[in-house]
DNA sequence: CTTCGCATAATTTGATCATATTCTTGGCGC
DNA sequence: GCGCCAAGAATATGATCAAATTATGCGAAG
């Protein structure tokens, strides 16, 4: 069910379905009804379960949940039951550090190699996440800043890093959306205009200063939304 | 084979075995060949080749090379072959950096929350890593260099950068046997003394600052050992 | 007559599935 | 309340299908 809601508007899976490993396609699916919150922190994620709902066999479905609990977006719930991490205020502590020094470090990166096919992706994309935004789409807007982001991680062409920030997203991703369900759209700033404006005069410093605030601000906002509960 | 060459010694693989999953085992003993260069970078790994040489069934085989795939200890070798990742000139550069600014931090949490006990089990693993070099034994002295530093992350209590560190050594763990090949095991310099000497007065600083010459001296080796050929 | 190249066959290996087994858990009786 | 039993879910196995690589053999050119 939540497949058919996620599958035809969603960028990040793939459209030549036809040639891919069914694991691969299960990992795909699983990974972004997780980052996206369409499966909620804390819940459970049974095997056969996934088997009926993405009509896959148990094998792929068990390689993708396998290969989910690596890269930390599942946890194994003691007793053999798997379920979507949560975050804890610890894991905010630890997720903003990694953040604040790794994307700076990509963005600068991203800015010695940027392309203007590049840039203009960046600026369709701001694009798209700000009507999102007017809309009050959150579902656009959660999409649209993750592509914004995996964008410039994919231009610093740093594949061990832009892997292990894409790791993280994983972890404070299911949480953005509860964000955006206190905050709403409208009061999510970002410093996405200073860093299209660093990109564009090839400022790698200024660039990683702008990513470093998007930053610190949109886990500040994580912290203030656990804090709440 | 190889197997019984480090199934006894290595203290990395759990020894209550009875109660652990196939699957977790399979995993852990893959993780372990790789990491101390029993499998060289670049060799090919098959499931069927593990199967019979681990005697574990094809399912639980699967999920381990999966989470190694994640891991980033293997890659997808272009057509669904699997073999031990490769080290490039630009993977050392980011495994440098990320390194050597994780390292630190974490060195930094386990300093403030370092016990006497774990403070004796770093001294009994400096020794004994001393004592390996001295011996001229590389395999024991990549075991417990290991330890040595996974013991420090353990004490950071930082899960995810933890997590992620020990990820990071998959990547250059294999090469580190070729360091040893290069120079032998006599000309490993180490700041361990001064992170000890850090660790017992309980400056933070000054033992995020040895384990980031510690970080820069191993990054540089591996480096010039890569050069090398 | 020998050798190179290409096409086809055979083997190896990966992917998937159906099934059996083991373990956890929740309910039921004592 | 405690322990036992049944249901359900995860683990593990082996078989089967598909793909890819390697081996083989035939023909043509030198």
């Amino acid at each position: 069910m939540k497949i058919d809601v996620i599958t035809p508007t969603n960028p990040f899976l793939s459209d030549d379905a036809g040639k891919m490993p069914a694991h691969q396609m299960v990992y795909e699916k699983l990974r972004v009804m997780i980052l996206f919150g369409d499966l909620a922190p804390g819940q459970a994620v049974t095997i056969q379960g996934l088997t009926t709902e993405l009509g896959a066999g148990m094998t792929p479905v068990r390689e993708a949940i396998r290969r989910l609990i690596a890269e930390g977006a599942l946890t194994h719930q003691g007793n053999r039951r798997v379920s979507v991490a949560l975050l804890t205020a610890v894991c905010v502590d630890e997720l903003g550090f990694m953040r604040k020094t790794l994307e700076p470090e990509l963005t600068r990166r991203a800015t010695t190699r940027m392309t203007d096919a590049g840039l203009d992706a960046l600026r369709t994309s701001d694009a798209d996440l700000n009507a999102a935004i007017t809309r009050g789409d959150v579902g656009a807007y959660l999409t649209h800043n993750y592509r914004f982001h995996t964008q410039i991680y994919a231009l610093a062409q740093a594949p061990i890093m832009a892997a292990t920030v894409d790791r993280l997203w994983l972890r404070f991703g299911p949480s953005l959306r509860v964000v955006c369900g206190r905050f709403g759209t409208l009061n999510l700033p970002d410093k996405h205009m200073d860093l299209l404006a660093a990109f564009a005069r090839k400022d790698a410093s200024a660039a990683a200063k702008a990513m470093a605030e998007d930053v610190t601000q949109g886990m500040k906002q994580i912290r203030a939304a656990l804090d709440e509960v």
